[in-house]
DNA sequence: CTTGACCTTCCCGTGACTGGAAGCCCTATC
DNA sequence: GATAGGGCTTCCAGTCACGGGAAGGTCAAG
């Protein structure tokens, strides 16, 4: 199977496949003409690949995701590990999302939004003191 | 001032300001021995893009809102107008995590976790089917 | 004079691809 | 047999917003 109907069936661009034969994800044969042959089983790979990325697995996540499955033996405890990391990470992404989220939507509410050149979001941007700090002391902490 | 004593006052990576005045957020003057001389108006304006960039806003964002900032007549429905889509892009990306968080949430709660090697994450992502995936239907969403 | 902190430029690396150029391979048609 | 086209190959460069580190100049203190 060539690349073009492999790209197809995976749903997954041929640049991204080369780029995952590249990086060890997937190791097709090769034709005497040098073109990559695909199995069953690379078609599989890609499509699991294509549907671990869309859950936003890194692609480390989804080398090791790929090396369990293949590990018929595997504990179901050290998928699960993988899969609760990275939904803590999607939770640490959502609440930083979710603060933005919440300061951008004041500032625009507060915003008159017409001809003058008052802006209230420019003035917080650009105010000269730093955000009101409870115990002021000492310690400078960054926002992550 | 130098570079230093900005990135305290900043607080921003000194590597940042460099970047910055590279792309031409900012035009620092330069003493007789190459270092960077940086005025009052350079260290305001590195506050406002460290601010504006942990709102999320992008590097162009950025430039857009500096130069309206400089603009003392502009109006602030320009300024509003880039927050909105800043903040239109906000809500994809969290209903784009949330979508990711119900379906590995599920996949989690479905998954036993022990030394057995039956593992329902790795079912879903290798099923025969196309369709049940609900994370991963329709648009095929690249995380950031 | 030496040490050490600070500054400079330059280049490479990140993650996960994407775009494009230059060129080979295969099939079909004239 | 020549040619047109599409598909395939590799390699290079770019993305975004920096970060790491090398090689070397500058400055103040001891």
């Amino acid at each position: 199977m060539n690349i073009g109907e492999v790209a197809k069936r995976s749903d997954l661009p041929a640049k991204t496949i080369r780029y995952y034969e590249e990086i060890g994800l997937i190791t097709p044969l090769r034709d005497s003409n040098g073109y990559r042959a695909f199995r069953e089983s690379d078609v599989h790979k890609l499509i699991f690949l294509g549907r671990a990325r869309a859950l936003g697995f890194s692609i480390e996540d989804c080398r090791a995701l790929l090396a369990l499955w293949a590990d018929t033996g595997r504990a179901s405890a050290d998928v699960r590990a993988i899969a609760r990391q990275h939904l803590a990470e999607i939770d640490r992404k959502i609440a930083d999302l979710s603060r933005m989220r919440g300061t951008l939507s004041h500032l625009v509410d507060c915003c008159a939004g017409d001809d003058r050149p008052d802006c209230p979001i420019l003035e917080q941007l650009s105010a000269e003191e730093d955000a009101p700090a409870p115990a002021a002391e000492g310690t400078r902490s960054r926002p992550a």
